[in-house]
DNA sequence: TATGAATGAGAGTTCATTCAT
DNA sequence: TATGAATGAACTCTCATTCAT
């Protein structure tokens, strides 16, 4: 037993790679299994379902990415502080884990609801719960006291979210067309850059 | 015959929503069927395979939204116009066919090379297939004359279609964290306002 | 109406080629109807049914069968002018219809009692059938004046018919085997020389 | 485990069964797995598909055949031996194996490139491929030192196999016609007395 | 006669899940 | 824990047959 890693952290990582590959639909257990060196049979002693599986999964991925959320948070931080961390936070989280990006894309478009679910339940068992609200003052006390120049909580953050995640998925289409490749570590290090600076200029007063 | 719409535009209509909905292999073709109110048969009389029937839909999506993108970019813009007219083009079309991004995101991550290879024949067939590098050449004229901050192609780009495309997939989480709703008539104006706001403050000198 | 040949012959025509390719099951009316150039529901307004136009094909081809073997029989030969005029007879015949042979065979093994019916049927019909029993007699008398070695009728015959018929199923085979192709028509002559010299010095005394 | 049989040998032999009884497009994997009383899945855990289930049993029934032609061969036998013995194991062989004939015609019928294929790969694997060269130039020089009266192997050997394969093909024809059945037991006896008379003191100079 | 569209009953195949050991 | 075998429900796809025109 414990061979490098024990069986059950195998599956989850397997299964992470699948379900990102696949969704939840497009996965297979036998795929899995194969991919962990285990018998089938083996995921459902230890995760009993596939749905199961998959909501583990969901999980442990946001489970790793809420405390980087709330690492910038709990700072209280000017507006520009936030603006110079968040998108740096976000962009190495994800640049590092191109499956959790699609995890969470995947979610957010078939399942939002479920997504939603398992982050406030963090919340919860963090005791985390009034931090959106926090957030949403925040950002409001930024704007009156002439901060920024986007007062709406929710397109404000919808800026920075976006600006972070979907590079990651739309970084290959654009490629293509425009014919010019860059690896990760400097995409990532542009993409820092251009959004701080795209962020700061834009909504900094 | 043609009752309301033929039963091929039909079956097309419903494979969307069904697609978008549950992915590839999550969608099925019962549920198509019903929801065209058609016998499962018929769609593979019109259609061969499910395979075949999901290209179809795909290149459905990317073909109404390609002329979308070519209006912009053949009128040979100025950079200020460009980052007005392109958010507000990209969220008012994203905006009323949500489905569209639906496939438009899976696709992106579960199979990039299908979309960019679609993307490709789409400007083969119309004869546009320079002009991701007339772009490439007008993005870096622009920075070269010090009208945009921002002079990499690729990342100037990734911020006009992150902030357009990503909103829509991420609007519900950011609308439960924060425990507001707001309608999609209303968004839609905000989230244009916000972006070009963001994009002309941040990317123009 | 009426081009070259009406509809319903080239249907006939096309089912007796798929149908010894592919037996009953295997058989398409699509394909049949592609091959007949009308459209596929025309099959049924014609012949009914998939097992109706097949029955058919059969009967067509015992039907034409038929008056070759009655031709032989009729003449009330000696033993020597049967031996020599029946594999002359069925080789012709096979040799020309490569089609009929495959019908007969596969008849034979999946469905012999139908083949048997449709013999009876076709007797009937002519007012022939006291020839079998008639035939019995011949050769039991042949046997007893001491013109031919083998006294037992069905066996016989089976030497007579095996002979003509399974060449044409085994020609393939052996062609492959000893790795020389003979072309059909000198095949033909060999195949009946052969055949009647094996059964005269074999049978008769 | 292992009641009576284990399933996968209990699968072929049904398979076998069914395939000759009904041809390929014919034959239902359910029948089969009714059968074989296992479950439908089953047949496609051990076997994949249909076709390849289909090649097996073809590849079963002619490695099965195999080493009795090669134990005739492999004798050197001169061609009164040879003439003797040939009927009678061919005739034993598909008297006790009436599927075996069935399997055979069908895919001489259907598919006969299939069955040569599958018989030089055979020849191959047993390092027999050298076997039908020698057969020839045996029988050549049987016709050149005035032991036999044909001297085309091709012919030759058409006769031998026709006599011994297609009779259990015609027989049940030939009985309906004659009204009279013989028991396969006493058949199988009577069929190989009179082959070896025909070929003997036909083919024998 | 002729056609394209429609139907329904399966057929083969897949797959999560369970069982026996 | 671990495995190969087994199961059953469901899914995609096929095909003879019929319908409407």
């Amino acid at each position: 037993m414990n061979e490098e890693e024990n069986a059950s952290k195998r599956i989850l990582k397997m299964a992470l790679k699948e379900f990102s590959a696949y969704g939840f639909s497009g996965a297979r257990i036998e795929r899995i299994a194969k991919a962990a060196k285990i018998n089938k049979a083996m995921i459902f002693y230890y995760f009993t379902s596939k749905k199961h599986l998959y909501q583990l999964v969901v999980l442990q991925v946001l489970s790793s990415l809420y405390p980087k959320i709330m690492e910038l948070l709990s700072s209280n931080p000017t507006a520009e502080v936030f603006l110079e961390k968040a998108p740096e936070i976000y962009t190495r989280f994800f640049s590092s884990k191109p499956d959790f990006v699609k995890m969470i894309a995947i979610e957010l478009v078939q399942n939002p609801g479920n997504i939603t679910s398992v982050m406030q339940s963090l919340m919860k068992e963090k005791g985390d719960v009034k931090i959106p609200a926090q957030l949403r003052q925040l950002i409001k006390k930024w704007y009156k006291k002439g901060f920024i120049s986007e007062g709406d909580p929710l397109q404000f953050m919808l800026n920075v979210v976006s600006l972070s995640l979907l590079s990651f998925i739309g970084k290959p289409l654009l490629e293509v067309l425009f014919q010019e490749y860059t690896p990760l570590e400097e995409f990532e290090k542009k993409r820092i850059k251009s959004i701080v600076n795209l962020l700061k200029r834009g909504m900094l007063t």
